[in-house]
DNA sequence: CGGATTTGACCTGCGC
DNA sequence: GCGCAGGTCAAATCCG
């Protein structure tokens, strides 16, 4: 199936369902959509690459994990505690690279495409 | 059998 | 007012 359909998206611990996926001409690339299987969480997240660079990968979450943390922390008993405020802090639109971390710039909450 | 995933069609919003 | 783009939902199918 891995022909040059979505790529592997990066596991962020929470369980998502894709409902939905389309290209998108504005920037030339395709986009998938997901949503948190929790109950009582209107987070999602949105995943878009390139349709010919499959290093390009982008993966945006919107929203809030309204039912606390996720199922199986990366590291539960630090700060992350189990404190379904904690989550609250993603108030805001979370951008995640897949690949690559910007090493500059980190205040750069806003969305800038390459 | 259940759950997950995929594709298509439909709807809404914005721009011109 | 119409057209285009983006976004969402539903149904069908496949795998475990």
């Amino acid at each position: 199936m891995e022909g040059n359909r979505a790529p592997e998206l990066p596991a962020d611990g929470y369980e998502w369902k894709k409902y939905g996926q389309k290209f998108i001409r504005n920037i030339g690339k395709f986009r998938s959509y997901f949503k948190c299987q929790r109950a009582n969480c209107n987070a999602k997240k949105r995943a878009e690459w390139s349709a010919s660079e499959p290093g390009d990968l982008r993966v945006v979450y919107e929203g809030i994990h309204t039912h606390g943390g996720p199922p199986s922390g990366p590291d539960s008993g630090s700060s992350q505690g189990g404190s379904s405020a904690d989550a609250n802090r993603y108030n805001l639109l979370t951008q995640v690279l897949g690949d690559q971390t910007p090493p500059h710039d980190p205040s750069q909450t806003g969305h800038q495409y390459n």
